[in-house]
DNA sequence: AAGTGGTCTAGACCACGAA
DNA sequence: TCGTGGTCTAGACCACTTA
């Protein structure tokens, strides 16, 4: 029997409520005290499911009036990490990888300090190519810590969901990141592995991957400006 | 008197103590009974205060272990809204802004679907160009419904903080927003605004700004890529 | 076995908004 | 004034980790 904590059932069936609009856009949630009895838990469960709600856009809280109803339509999921594969996929796009190399090297100065490691430390660098319905996407350079991942060199496989293959074969999970957008033009190797004209549009996206706090990774990718977008979704304004 | 309530006095009093590094990275922090005792309040406080440290990454919470502090310079803010000028601003830069110009005119279809109003109501758009130490950043165009902001188009002004404008004039305010980011060439007349040559790599911004919901206001950007960047933080990995 | 965080209760009083 | 969400308490039991 699977343990679940009232609080995410109570959650579960809210949300279920609200995405299937047995609930309004624009109507209150039934009051706290309602929900209390309906569900025959105490007021602080009921509220720790709401403020989840609350936390993930379904829903607003005002004081005095009650808890509205968002279109969670235009509002869904916030910034959870994936990787532009994930993305792409999600998309209905049929997403295929060539790993072109994997070695283990000496990490650069700017390398070991993303990486938290010192200069000339052991990394490995998988270096792959994304294509999405045969077009290609991305270039992606990933540098993990070599003592992390002993043996990744020797295998052979393209590292199609590289997220997962590391929490499946490493037990390691990319919990938080920090990406750095910019733009740039393609110089003409760049141009010739991603098969578009030289001084093309660039997206270089620069990101670190942390798990438990730690740097875990750093990717490095080159992606077609016309043929990607990243899509970001923020919530709550700087208030401190 | 101002009200401040025990949670969060509590919150400020550890975020603190984790900034300015009496906790050392990768220590625990008092256990919650301790903190209940050190705070004179009840578990659920001090579990209400450390939640908050947890979602914002100073901490992780370890069932049977304790509570880590982890390392904050790495994984400081998570994803505020912000606008380029605030970003820029706290990078040490001196924004300036030149207000093109200002007029109302009727939403075209794409607008009018993000905007979530008919095609052709009323929109009033602001047109600006935005210098970061005198030189150009960006080309700024901000898109708001003309019956939230009536009047602003008589006003002389260079809203060099937007979003600050409209929080003080409007009692407008943005709390959540999605962004979407892509990468294009420069053309002859962005080339010219922004003092680039043409053909230039340029980072495309098209913003969907939420208040309590619904949405306010679409922002389109075109950034200089090697004169700014995105720096997005992301926490939790999409579970469901 | 002892200590940690995870869940949950029943009840209290406060602050805000609408009638 | 009344109902809403906001804050807070004291105490209970559970689940996980370490020793």
């Amino acid at each position: 029997m699977e343990r679940i904590p009232a609080y995410l059932k109570v959650y579960d069936i809210l949300k279920r409520q609200i995405v299937e609009r047995e609930y309004g856009v624009g109507d209150l949630l039934p009051a706290e005290p309602v929900l209390e009895k309906k569900f025959k838990v105490s007021r602080t469960t009921v509220r720790k499911a709401v403020d989840m709600l609350s936390r993930e856009g379904f829903v607003i809280k005002k004081q005095g009036i009650g808890t509205e109803i968002l279109d969670h339509k235009t509002m869904q999921n916030l910034n959870y990490v994936t990787s532009i594969s994930e993305t792409l996929q999600k998309k209905g796009y049929t997403v295929t990888t060539k790993c072109l190399r994997v070695e283990v090297m000496e990490a650069s100065a700017h390398l070991a300090s993303d990486l938290r490691i010192k200069s000339g430390e052991k990394v490995v660098c998988i270096q792959r190519i994304k294509f999405a319905d045969g077009k290609a996407i991305a270039i992606m350079k990933n540098f993990l810590v070599a003592d992390m991942v002993e043996g990744i060199e020797k295998r052979n496989e393209d590292f199609n969901l590289l997220y997962r293959f590391l929490e499946e074969n490493y037990n390691i999970s990319i919990d938080a990141a920090r990406d750095t957008i910019t733009a740039k033009s393609a110089n003409s190797v760049e141009a010739e592995m991603l098969d578009v004209p030289v001084g093309c549009a660039l997206l270089a996206m620069r990101r670190i991957g942390y798990g438990q706090g730690k740097p875990i990774c750093v990717d490095v990718l080159s992606i077609v400006g016309d043929r990607y977008e990243f899509v970001i979704n923020m919530n709550g304004r700087d208030s401190r």
